[in-house]
DNA sequence: GCAATCACG
DNA sequence: ACGTACGTGATTGCT
């Protein structure tokens, strides 16, 4: 018995079900009919045929070779409805759970492919079936080439082989292609030899076998105006046919193996019917829960040198990990040390009696040929770091890893990632410490508790390598983890180390002066007030405004009357309270977080240790904690003022290089818009030019308002921007707005066609992608509900576009930082602010180390634009900016 | 634990 | 989940 391969015609499958299926819907709004309908046939043909492999081939919306021939090709068809290609996406995430692969391919349609794959298969003596709505397949049937053809939308179907389709049609299934040709495919927009139909074609078919043999014999067809007609359109009808031809050589690697049926993953697939509402789905898959048979054994070990002794006559890969109190290492200290040698039972559990012990195993931790493996490494990394021990490449974190499979979740618990990926059932970290108040410490926990909670988070970090790599080599992400992100741990983990150095009496005295004003502040606010309340209450705040004082309510928000800086502007001039509470508003801000929140976390060592996390921002950025390095003033004077506190250290500078309009420069590369390019390359004043082309008056005549109107734009188009916000921004009239937005798509015609595509893709694939191929997926864009949807949109636009300057200085910084290391300099990478990064340099190194910084990031990727940085140098922040 | 506000790119 | 711009974090008040 041959094996049997089925094929299936996603795309075909999917737009029969959707105009079968009427209506069906989530109650938010999903539109599922098409993907339901698909998976009923799925499950249909697969439990009646079951076959052994099976893949599914998609079209691709790119113009196939056919437009090539024929401009026309599918000329009139309409586009999908927004309804039907957001399906496909969520149609082709159920398939990857389901553990389906499939085809698709820029410039083929899924006929070629499946045809390709169909023959290539029968060559491997496999019996195929090719399941499809198209009944353009008959062509393809053969000897172990069947055809499923759905009937009347997609509840029946009709099987067909070479003795069916010779019944049906008395033709030999290859020459179906020849009737096609005659007659043409009005729903493809194929020609064919005009008045002739699907009678007049059968009947010369039969009787002539080809096309070719019709114009052979054209002198013996019988009626003159048939052969008129014929005659007059011989090039139509050779051209008809080639349009008709399924094309069996799509160049791809072809391995009918590869289609193999595997276990779908029941546990992801659950998640989804769920989300999508196919209870029937749900029914399906099977209910019993595997049993884990747990792999590990753990032990406490007294002496530390019975594990070092192992760790350095072994040549394996292991897994380990720090375990801290709280939840912020930096302000804790490592006290447990665990190792799992990869494909061993065993886990080490050491408790640390002093962190200075790990040195002892410094000579493991620099090994550079054996790979280590950890769940949270940067906490590590920094604990090796700061006591003298550099953690040495190859080293993998699976936290990273499941940040890049989905950066969208809002956390990266071990116990959620082994449950979702590997189905294994941890303790949560609440069940082991408690919450709270009543939070446990280590210490504190009974020594079995313990040991089990470890053994599962060495033996999980060991199991999740597989799965999750494999994900990411599938994804073609494998450059931007091995690369980008797992490189970067060590330099975050350095810039937290070095931290930066902060003048705290400096702090104090600005501090005391702005405390003075508010109090001053606060007994006149009570005077115009008429009474004393907190003025840091919004609620407050808004009855004495808006009840007591009777000022016109601008604004509301879900709770009650909103005062902020927005609504308070407005009420300027309306009474002398409302200058004082913005002021008061601005000096608090300073006092509350910037100088007493920063003089709190600074350390012994004179020093800010922030914490950069890796794995926060959707888009890719790092963001900084504990405190936020990257939000210190810098729009107002006064703010800007905090930062003559960030300075450098003793016979040091800071060398502060930032990318100019990377941004806009990455939209000018990933749109490939001429205009905008050029602008970059005449290295012009961007947003000048922008006002210029826009407003249409001559470069030099800009006026600044102009100019400021034109930057507006520039920025909100990067976000996705709406008339109505623009015309909030720049306070003009929602009409003025729109016809600025027009103008300015009118300038730049790549970034308005870019605009559109991005939708449509991430639409299409349920995701969309940075230069680096970060994925970002975004439902969102199959929400009906407007508002929603709209943030979905904007969401596409600005995700690649600002992940893509993530990944630029993520890539700079990894260069900047071995750089600094191969040439043995004593200059630190400190701090990174989105587009800016801050070396504390030795007065000495600065030349080399400005040369170098601006070589680099200029230089981090290639664009279509060349990316340019500007250099700043001083004692203090607030120079160097 | 959430809402409002405001600091940054 | 958002009455209309993307991405973050800290502080304060209040339930």
């Amino acid at each position: 018995m041959n094996k049997k391969f089925m094929i299936i015609d996603g795309s075909s499958l999917i737009f029969r079900a959707f105009y079968a299926i009427r209506n069906l819907t989530t109650k938010d709004g999903i539109f599922t009919n098409g993907v339901y309908g698909f998976l009923n046939m799925y499950y249909r043909v697969v439990d009646e045929y079951k076959p052994d492999n099976i893949c599914v081939v998609f079209d691709k919306s790119a113009p196939t070779f056919r437009h090539e021939d024929y401009e026309a090709y599918k000329g009139h068809r309409d586009k999908a409805p927004s309804e039907l290609s957001s399906q496909f996406g969520i149609l082709k995430d159920i398939l990857n759970s389901l553990n389906v692969k499939f085809e698709e391919q820029d410039g083929y349609e899924a006929d070629d492919i499946a045809g390709t794959l169909a023959k290539k298969a029968q060559e491997e003596n496999y019996d195929t079936i090719l399941v499809t709505g198209d009944k353009d397949y008959l062509q393809l049937v053969d000897e172990n080439i069947k055809v499923l053809l759905t009937r009347r939308g997609i509840t029946d179907v009709d099987e067909y082989n070479e003795e069916s389709v010779e019944e049906k049609y008395e033709l030999k299934p290859i020459q179906l292609i020849d009737v096609k040709g005659l007659m043409g495919d009005p729903s493809d927009n194929i020609p064919g030899v005009p008045g002739v139909g699907e009678k007049t074609a059968l009947k010369l078919i039969r009787e002539y076998d080809s096309i070719e043999n019709v114009y052979a014999n054209i002198d013996n067809i019988s009626g003159k105006a048939l052969k008129k007609k014929l005659e007059e359109n011989e090039t139509l009808a050779y051209l008809s046919k080639k349009l008709g031809t399924i094309f069996l050589e799509v160049p791809m690697d072809i391995d009918i193996e590869k289609y193999k049926i595997e276990e779908p993953n029941y546990e992801e697939l659950k998640e989804k019917y769920e989300k999508l509402e196919f209870n029937s789905f749900i029914k399906k898959l099977p209910t019993e829960e595997i049993e884990y048979e747990e792999d590990f054994e753990y032990v406490f070990i007294k002496d530390s040198s019975k594990i070092l002794d192992k760790l350095k006559k072994s040549k394996k890969d292991f897994a380990f990990h720090l375990f801290y109190n709280g939840s912020n290492y930096i302000h804790s200290k490592p006290e447990i040390l665990s190792f799992k040698i990869i494909g061993e039972e065993k886990v080490y559990i050491y408790i640390l009696k002093d962190e200075k012990e790990l040195l002892d195993f410094k000579e493991i931790f620099e090994n550079n040929s054996i790979t280590k493996l950890s769940y949270d490494l940067k906490s590590d990394i920094y604990y090796l770091l700061r006591n003298g021990i550099d953690l040495k490449v190859p080293y993998e974190d699976l936290t990273v890893a499941e940040y890049l499979i989905d950066p969208s979740k809002n956390s990266y618990d071990i116990d959620k990632t082994a449950k979702l990926y590997l189905n294994r059932d941890l303790f949560s970290n609440e069940e082991i410490f408690g919450k709270g108040k009543k939070k446990k410490n280590l210490a504190d926990i009974e020594e079995e508790q313990l040991g089990n909670y470890i053994g599962m988070y060495m033996s999980v970090t060991e199991d999740l390598r597989k799965t999750l790599t494999e994900i990411i080599e599938e994804r073609q992400m494998h450059d931007l983890y091995f690369n980008v992100e797992l490189p970067l741990i060590k330099v975050l983990a350095s810039m937290e180390v070095e931290g930066f150095e902060v003048d705290a009496g400096y702090l104090t005295d600005l501090g005391d002066k702005f405390n003075e004003e508010i109090l001053e502040l606060e007994e006149k606010i009570y005077e115009d007030a008429g009474m004393e309340f907190n003025i840091n209450s919004p609620k407050q705040l808004g009855e004495v405004l808006f009840d007591k004082l009777q000022l016109p309510v601008i604004k509301k928000t879900k709770t009650g009357y909103s005062t902020d800086a927005e609504v308070l502007d407005k009420l300027k001039g309306s009474h002398k309270i409302i200058e004082r509470i913005l002021r008061y508003r601005t000096v608090k801000k300073l006092t509350t977080t910037y100088i007493d929140g920063l003089i709190k976390l600074i350390g012994e060592d004179g020093r800010i240790h922030s914490t950069f996390n890796q794995t926060i921002a959707v888009t890719g950025r790092i963001s900084s904690i504990d405190p936020n390095l990257q939000n210190i003033p810098v729009k107002t004077e006064e703010g800007r003022l905090i930062r003559k506190a960030f300075v450098a250290g003793e016979g040091k500078k800071l060398v502060d290089a930032d990318y100019s309009q990377i941004e806009l420069r990455v939209l000018a590369h990933l749109a490939n818009d001429e205009v905008m390019l050029q602008f970059f390359k005449e290295g012009l004043d961007i947003h000048r030019k922008t006002a210029s082309e826009v407003f249409n008056v001559d470069f030099d005549k800009v006026t600044s308002l102009d100019r400021s109107n034109a930057k507006a734009v520039n920025f909100g188009i990067v976000y996705g921007i709406g008339d109505y916000s623009l015309s909030q921004d720049l306070n003009i009239t929602r009409k003025e707005a729109r016809e600025y937005i027009e103008n300015y798509l009118n300038t730049y015609k790549g970034i308005k066609k870019y605009m559109e595509e991005i939708v449509e893709v991430g639409k299409e694939q349920g995701y969309v992608e940075t230069i680096m191929h970060r994925r970002r997926y975004i439902p969102e864009l199959n929400s009906k509900n407007f508002n929603i949807r709209g943030f979905g949109e904007r969401v596409a636009l600005n995700t690649p576009i600002q992940g893509s300057a993530a990944d630029i200085i993520k890539i700079a910084m990894i260069e900047v930082y071995n750089k600094l290391k191969e040439k043995n300099l004593k200059s630190k990478l400190i701090l990174q602010v989105h587009d800016e990064l801050i070396i504390e340099a030795t007065e000495d190194e600065v030349e080399e180390v400005t040369n170098l910084l601006k070589e680099i990031m200029e230089n981090a990727v290639k664009l279509k634009v060349d990316l340019k940085v500007d250099i700043n140098i001083g004692d203090s922040w607030y120079e160097s900016k």
